[in-house]
DNA sequence: TGAATTATTTAAAACGTTTTAGCAATTCGA
DNA sequence: TCGAATTGCTAAAACGTTTTAAATAATTCA
């Protein structure tokens, strides 16, 4: 026997009010800031009779008529990627902190899903979206800023020429950092291995291979590697044919491309780091294990997700419109150690 | 400039007809089937100004009507773990084919988390939840599922005594045929590391070991490690001591007691398979790169995802309150092989 | 004391849909 | 040819909030 839902029209009529009242209260406006007052003991009495009735007011009437679903969406490459996961968890729970609920999309670098989860995400009503930008986003991007006016935060990487706030790691600097770590330790045949992309993460990654290489005097024996992104990536052709020629450590661009590396490099009877040497973004457990890494990238996925999440609702819930914000994360580079010993494991029962 | 949404009335007038009937066109009713009749052209007229003005519905308003809001929640144990997050992929991507809308939430195998989970997401208005419940999640089930009357699919675990649908793997067997796996191999003093937990899926990987080993006479050397489910388990000196009793093969109950149990074995080490050889619960690339694992479980996720789903929106637009279903996956073991190259590589850049 | 303030409260109008009930006009069946 | 059925359409009532504008009650001021 299910109980019609209880409604504010309910505690107006059991506490002898108005509606109107109830919902003051309810909102926390009762207390003359906005300008509207309500007697101290009838707001007891209010939220007694709330209580009472166990009370849960209607999201979509709520919406309807505010115009706000303190819902955001957040457009990521791929949840089932480990990176985006964490951030996606994290992006949840500082969400809730603030009594937000979100939405979560992949577009599996495809611009027309994209599109798609945009469309999806502002019909649902979200308040704001944090993106990361697939190739070929810039357009839909701008259009969502400056066309339908919702704030936007971009996560890991940006695109040119739009206003809008961002949080990115400091890529250059990360690549050039791990590339020095590699030259310290004798290296000097170093190659990089990377996608084919235009992706602002992955230009600043090779931009900084190439600095570091440069002001070692080594800029004619630097190679980048670039894969086309997609599963048929002949990624074990490049690792022989680099290693035959006598490579001696890869800088790795993702944490991907560092994963099935090692998978053909160890196909190939290869061992890290007796052999050759690597380095990498992000860790993982893997590398842990078999103290395989030289050293690689730490990025601060904690800080992507709530950085990322306060600038926006900063932005939801400012009346005025203010100016973009971007936010470059420090990387922190783990060498030698084992460094997934780092980030506990995960609570889940698997 | 923003400009104003364009609603049905923009439509109608534009149309030259009531609000009704494009509302009726808008949904598809207008095939006479459900009693709504619309003339041909006219519904025709009323799609092509309904494009012509770009118009979007607002589901605000549509749910605040109809009760429905086409969302679903989804709540796992953590959407950061590779399992869950696989799961969440597919249960998205599903979705999307019926224009479902998802919302995620994590419980970290809490109980107050969990109730908080579905209290947020019943207030969202969620027409029917997907739910990895937790220990301690039965009561608060059978309220949601007899009081709240929402529709609920139990994924992963199962709880006792309540009515409801439910999407598992057959964990008895794929323990047992693990164990078997092992025993053919020869391996004689098999030990069982699992968690001190009473979730369905433990218990039942607990119980096919078990028989197993009974089956083949070995009942009084099964040993099964129970082990605290927090960061703390002592899964290195659980490895060690029964290494030193002798161990000759592990059965991991799940994936993340297998990586922590390869980290402890690696850090003795011990090589796997020379002198110890494992199985586990759920593959993983790193399983893949060092060809560690005797033998594992692969579970169908994309099913576990797709059936849950389509058994909650057969539920969601059933009229009839229909009986439950109870969907049993089978086990795939993997052995002898390198498991996860079935598993092509995400697409997300990372 | 009466006017001016200030403190509470309320009626009613949105918000944009879905859906019920029913009205005309047309077609049908005999 | 006349009632009955069918077709095409519409007016209006929800759905449960938020918010405006204004009414009423209580207090202060001079």
């Amino acid at each position: 026997m299910r109980t019609r839902k209880v409604t504010i029209r309910d505690i107006a009529n059991e506490a002898g009010v108005s509606i109107a009242l109830v919902s003051f209260v309810m909102n926390n406006k009762a207390d003359g800031k906005e300008g509207y007052r309500v007697n101290k003991e009838t707001a007891q009495r209010i939220l007694e009779v709330a209580n009472k009735l166990n009370y849960r007011p209607n999201n979509a009437a709520r919406s309807l008529r505010s115009g706000r679903s303190r819902t955001i969406g957040v457009i990521l490459s791929d949840i089932s990627n480990k990176f985006f996961a964490d951030i996606a968890r994290c992006i949840e729970d500082c969400a809730y902190n603030y009594k937000y609920t979100v939405l979560f999309g992949s577009t599996d670098e495809n611009p027309q899903k994209l599109r798609n989860l945009i469309e999806v995400f502002t019909d649902k009503g979200v308040d704001g979206l944090i993106i990361v930008p697939c190739e070929g986003a810039a357009e839909m991007i701008r259009s969502v800023v400056q066309q339908q006016q919702i704030p936007v935060v971009l996560l890991d990487r940006e695109v040119p020429d739009v206003e809008v706030s961002s949080v990115v790691l400091n890529n250059r600097r990360a690549a050039s950092s791990l590339t020095r770590e590699l030259l310290d330790r004798g290296y000097r045949r170093i190659e990089m291995i990377s996608y084919s992309m235009e992706l602002s993460n992955i230009q600043e990654r090779e931009a900084g291979y190439l600095a570091a290489m440069t002001e070692a005097g080594l800029e004619e024996s630097a190679v980048i590697h670039h894969l086309r992104h997609d599963r048929m990536n002949r990624i074990g052709e490049a690792v022989r044919e680099a290693r035959e020629r006598g490579v001696e450590a890869f800088l790795f661009a993702t944490n991907s491309l560092a994963m099935s590396g090692l998978t053909a490099i160890s196909r190939n009877g290869w061992r890290v780091p007796q052999d050759l040497a690597i380095a990498c973004f992000d860790t993982d457990q893997m590398f842990d294990i078999y103290d395989t890494t030289t050293a690689c990238v730490q990025q601060p996925i904690e800080r992507f997700g709530s950085e990322a999440l306060e600038l926006l609702i900063k932005r939801i819930e400012a009346k005025d419109v203010q100016s973009c914000t971007r936010v470059v994360l420090q990387p922190e580079i783990v060498a030698d150690e084992r460094p997934s010993a780092i980030r506990p494991p995960a609570d889940a029962v698997r």
